[in-house]
Formats: C-alpha cells, sequence, structure tokens
DNA sequence: TAATTCTTTGAAAGCGCTTTCACAATTGAG
DNA sequence: CTCAATTGTGAAAGCGCTTTCAAAGAATTA
C-alpha cells in the first residue's frame, strides 16, 4: 500500500518527462502505424518500409520512448540482464573483473547483475537460485566453489561461462587463466636471480588455481634441478591476514630462505608486512613475487614483483563469451597468457644494496 | 532470433525442475483457489482464511513456485530493484560500500542494479538513464559528481539516498560522513604528538568531501595556533599516483615538513612510496596519516594510521534508508562518527627509534 | 490476363502477475 | 427476524511488449 503510493507518484510526477509513461502504443499511435510495426522495427525483427521506419523513429524521438524492460522480458522471455556470481564484490581482484564484465555487457544492452557467494558453494547454490529466479538469461560465475557437475547442470538451463577452471559442456563455456604457467614464470624469476632457497605460500588448496599455481612453482624447481622441501611450503587462503602468518611461520621454523612466492598479491602483502615486523628487509634480505598484479601492487613498499593476470580483460572476454552464446555462436574467447611484472621487490642474491 | 533459440531450450530443459515454468496460475489449480487468492497470500494483500492459505502454501512448497519478477513488476509497478550508482565498482573504497548494500538490500528481497559513473557527472547522468530505463524502484548514489539539483529532480520522480553530500529535498535522503571531523581529528593526532609542520595533500577539491576534509585540517591548526601555509597544501586526485606526486612535488620545492597528512588512504599509499624512494622512513622521518581506513591499510608498511571511515556499514544505512523511503517512511539513519585509528605510520616527533 | 508467390502490415492472443470490482457468505444491529 | 455492514473470494481487466496468424497488396510467372 505504501509503496504504491510512492510508485504511483513517482508515474505522475513523472509524466510529460522523460520517461515512464509513454508506451510503445503511444508511439504507435503517433506514427499511425500498429505496435507490431513498432515492435518490429524495435527489434529488427522483420522488413519494413523505409517510410514507416522513419515514421516510428521519428515519434520515438518525439516522445521520448523507452520499451520497458519488464514488459518486454514477460512477452519475449528474456531480461537483458546477465547474472554474475563473484565471491566478493569488494575484492581488489574480482571488483577489477566486474568491472570488465560491466563494460563489455554495456553496449549489447545487457546489464550485470551482481551477487557475492562468499566463497562458499552453498552460498553459491543460493545466488544460482536467486539468478534465476530473476529469470537472468545467462550467468557468469567467477571462479566459486561449486562443483563442476553443478555447474553443468545450470548450462542445461541457460547458458554459464565460468573462470577459473577447465571444463566441457554444452551451453558451457570455461575460460581459465593459466595458472601453471604463472608460478612457473614467477618462480624461474626468482632462480633465474639465483635464489634456490624459495618459499612458497600456497593459495587455497580447495581451488584449482591454487594448486595449478603449486605445480608450476614445484616444475620450475625440479627444471632447475632445486629439490622440493616441503617445509618451504607453507598454507595461505588468499587473503593478507595468511599471508602474514604463513611468514610468521616459515620464521619460527627457522627454515633457511632467500626468496618467497605468494601465491596471489594479498598475501604477499601480508608477507611483506610480517617480513619488516621481524626487521627483514625486502628485497635486500628476502625477494618477494606476488600473483595477479593488483593495482596497489606498484604502490607497495617496495612496488611488488608479480605475475600479471588480466583481471579487467579476463571481465571482458567472459561477457563477450556470453554474449556469443546468447546469440547462439560458438565462444572463441582466447585467455592472455600470463606474464612476469618484475618491480622491486625481487632482485639478484647477494648484489651489493643499491 | 537466435536468442529465441537459447531462451526457449533454456525454458524446455528446465521444465520438471526448480524454476522456470510452474506459474501462479499452476499453484492456484493445485491449490484449488483462484490465482487472485494466492497474489493475494504471496503479497499479504488481504486477509485469507487459514485454511486456503495452507493449502497455497503446500502447493507453492509442493510446486517450487518462484513468482516472476517480471510479471510481478510489470503488473504491480515495481522492479524490487534498486539501482546504485557507483563511481567505480573496482574502487577499494566503494567496493566495500556495495558490499554493504548488497547485505542491507538482501533481506528485503530487492537486489541492487549497479552501474558505474567514471567520476563524470554526465556519465552518471547516463547511468540514471539507464536506471530508470529499467525501471528501478529507487536510486542510491554514491557521493558522484550530479549537480545537488539533478539529484532533487530525479527524486521527484523516484525516491533517491544520496551519500557524500548533505542535502534536504522531499523524497531524497543524504548520509553524510563528518570529513570535517575526520580532517580534524587526523591533524589534532599529528599536532598532539608535536608536529608543528604538517603537509596536506588534499582530495579532489571539485568535491564537497575533500574541501571538509581541508576545513578541518584549517581548523586543527587554528586551534593549536599553528599559522597555516599554503605551501604545505598539496593538490591531489585521491588515486595513488596523485599522492605520490604531491610529494614529490613537495619536497622539490623544499618546504620543511615532520608529518603528511593525506585526504584518502590511497594518496597515503603513493605518498608513502615516494618518501620511500627519497630514501625517507615512515614513521621516523615522516609521519604519515591517511583517511578511509581501507582494508589495505591495515597491511601497508608501515601499518597506516588512518581515519575510521565506515564504507561498509554506510552502505548498509544507505540501503536501509531507501527501504524506509519505500515504505514510505521517514529515513531515520544516523552515520557513526569518525574516529581514528593510531598505527605505526605516525610517531611522537623527535622520539627516539623504537 | 489470370494464377501464384512474396512482402508488408495489422489484429489479436498471450507472457505471469496484480488489482479493482462485485458477489456471496457472515455477522451485527435494530 | 430483517437490513446494513463486514468479510473472504473469484472473475476479469489490464501492465507493455512480442509474436503468431492471416489478410491485403505487390510482384512474378505462365
Amino acid at each position: 500500500m505504501k509503496n504504491k503510493i510512492v510508485a504511483a507518484s513517482g508515474v505522475k510526477a513523472a509524466s510529460g518527462r522523460s520517461y515512464a509513461p509513454v508506451t510503445l502504443d503511444m508511439v504507435a499511435a503517433a506514427a499511425g502505424v500498429s505496435p507490431s510495426t513498432v515492435s518490429r522495427i524495435l527489434n529488427g525483427t522483420a522488413v519494413v518500409s523505409a517510410l514507416k521506419k522513419k515514421a516510428v523513429d521519428d515519434a520515438i524521438a518525439e516522445l521520448g520512448f523507452v520499451p520497458n524492460p519488464m514488459a518486454r522480458g514477460l512477452a519475449g522471455g528474456r531480461t537483458l540482464s546477465i547474472g554474475v556470481v563473484t565471491q566478493a564484490i569488494d575484492s581488489p581482484f574480482y571488483g577489477v573483473a566486474l568491472s570488465g564484465i560491466e563494460d563489455a555487457l554495456d553496449p549489447a544492452g545487457y546489464s550485470p547483475l551482481f551477487v557475492s557467494g562468499q566463497w562458499n558453494a552453498a552460498a553459491e547454490a543460493r545466488c544460482i537460485e536467486v539468478l534465476r529466479s530473476r529469470r537472468v538469461d545467462g550467468i557468469i560465475v567467477l571462479t566459486g566453489r561449486l562443483s563442476d557437475q553443478a555447474l553443468k547442470t545450470c548450462a542445461k538451463a541457460l547458458p554459464v561461462v565460468v573462470t577459473g577452471r577447465s571444463l566441457k559442456a554444452p551451453g558451457l563455456f570455461a575460460l581459465n587463466f593459466d595458472n601453471f604457467t604463472g608460478g612457473l614464470l614467477a618462480t624461474q624469476h626468482l632462480i633465474a636471480l639465483g635464489h634456490r632457497r624459495i618459499a612458497f605460500i600456497t593459495g587455497d588448496l580447495a581451488h584449482p588455481d591454487a594448486n595449478d599455481r603449486l605445480r608450476g612453482y614445484r616444475t620450475a624447481l625440479e627444471q632447475a634441478d632445486i629439490p622440493f622441501e616441503a617445509a618451504l611450503v607453507v598454507p595461505g587462503q588468499y587473503h593478507e591476514g595468511s599471508g602474514q602468518q604463513a611468514v610468521d611461520r616459515l620464521l619460527a621454523s627457522h627454515q633457511q630462505f632467500t626468496a618467497i612466492f605468494a601465491a596471489n598479491d594479498q598475501m604477499a602483502f601480508g608477507a611483506a608486512l610480517a617480513l619488516h615486523r621481524h626487521s627483514l628487509r625486502v628485497p635486500e634480505d628476502i625477494s618477494l613475487v606476488g600473483f595477479d598484479d593488483l593495482p596497489s601492487a606498484l604502490y607497495a613498499i617496495p612496488p611488488l614483483s608479480t605475475i600479471h593476470h588480466p583481471a579487467y580483460e579476463l571481465g571482458q572476454l567472459a561477457a563477450r563469451a556470453m554474449l556469443q552464446l546468447l546469440a547462439g555462436e560458438k565462444p572463441t574467447a582466447e585467455v592472455p597468457a600470463p606474464r612476469l611484472v618484475a618491480r622491486q621487490s625481487s632482485r639478484r642474491l647477494g648484489s651489493a644494496a643499491p
């Protein structure tokens, strides 16, 4: 009841102004054609004589007509909105990806609907329910903990694009960043700088990407004939605090090491703080390499060497792939290869202070 | 045409599963009542006998019915979605606020629709158009550059909640953080530590909040009988790079100072990097205070002293205020007062190294 | 020129829900 | 025990658009 008042007043107040109650029927009347014709022109569904098209276009401009997406959705069965399941909308990494999605969807007239899964399979499942109840036309899942099976099932009902895993299924497209090579590159970088005792702070090993980065680390060691030491690998959870703790634990264990590779930048920041607290300097005493190349990596002290993970582009690619899926085409996205960005947090072992 | 195929297949595939084509009419049929009754129960619009209510509730549960928001929107005139105009979805500060909005809206059944204004009045105006064309029930504007007048006009058509300014208008509610006091507290903190030559890196002075913080700085100096020196105030634009440049300029000008107050944390990070590059240590040589208390301030090196700006709570408050507005009530939100969080980037002038 | 096939257009039937409106069935008062 | 005032409920009319379906004209062919 109360809501009604608000809504009604909204409509009334807006009459005569840009939006609100100018409908397709009014356009049709103004242009002297039938509503069907207007609809056809709007959607390009059929050939319409140039004469009528012009009349309608003029009427639309004149009246400032904007189609009502609800009515469209109801009648046409689609909503022009894409659900996006992210882990945390305020995550430094995913935030950038969302931005890419938004930018890629916009020109196509689609709007993203963001929901946060909080790194929790149950919450993600709920998110998907919410999105489907809102009748989104497709769902983009950024990484997430949902089982592959759950995603495949979901893809039977509507197109799904998922990042952070490799998966093949009808109606589903997976965009995977090469985390293995990323881990490899980071480790090779440190090895090339002369480091041999390189600690690794893992990501949350429940995620395939964390495991891939770990594999990259191990492979690089192998290739350089450096024995793998389990004691130099400490678990983290991808957030700053876990990086900090990891270093505390590493130091407490009295392991010798001259470099640390953290499976993401956030943990690298935490690690840097822990080193600082222990009066160890980066890079003079310990070299540090992260992963993701967050915007803030550039402003860390010292600026963080890291693997560039193109979150924005990934978001765009995912969105474009979704649009292709929606258009019945086969997505053709190619994920950019990982690339090392060497900054000042890593340096040649034993080189003199600058 | 292509889209149609996808949409149709989606619907077909889903039949018999949780969602898709179970409609209110089917519930009505299953419960042996009329559609009107089901609707009434769904919305609590009228009193319905307990008997029928139970029958309907059972049918709903049985069939797994989920109302179609489009149809609801079309028929009822509202969409249960709230437009949120933010500056950049990937901003460390606004991201957290969005998270608060999301969490506060969700339990009420509303969904946020985020659009990014890119710190640009024209883009913001376009955002509002997009949101209105999507028929959102209300709009939350996070700070932004839109003129007060534009907001008031918008508020005539639908409820608006805006943060970062003080404004009174019908259908509009403004939630303003006390930036003046924040600036005051930060500066007083440095003064209390014995600093007298305190540089200030301003925010983008096109924004009222930046000016308020500056006023706070000036007032604190006055109160302590410290003369204001224009040369110690350098302009910034609220991002890291501008903080870095500001310090470069400050240093190049050969002004003496023992402390820097940056109008936000991002600029403080940039400033810290610039100081580091000039071999000045924080806090031994220069004390540094930021503003916002971003999550990453805790992991800066050294952890940044700053003014706590409760972005998450602010988001929640804005969302709740919107819900109140929608319900025809008068919003009652109280913004938490600013509060200094002293960490390790600021310390007593001249005190011995730790 | 008549028969046939396209093309362009309008009428009308929904999409799934909300909401008046009116009709029974109660209930209360006179 | 009648007449008015409540209730609880269903029928039906949209909300604004898309999409058959069929009709009317135009163009083609024999």
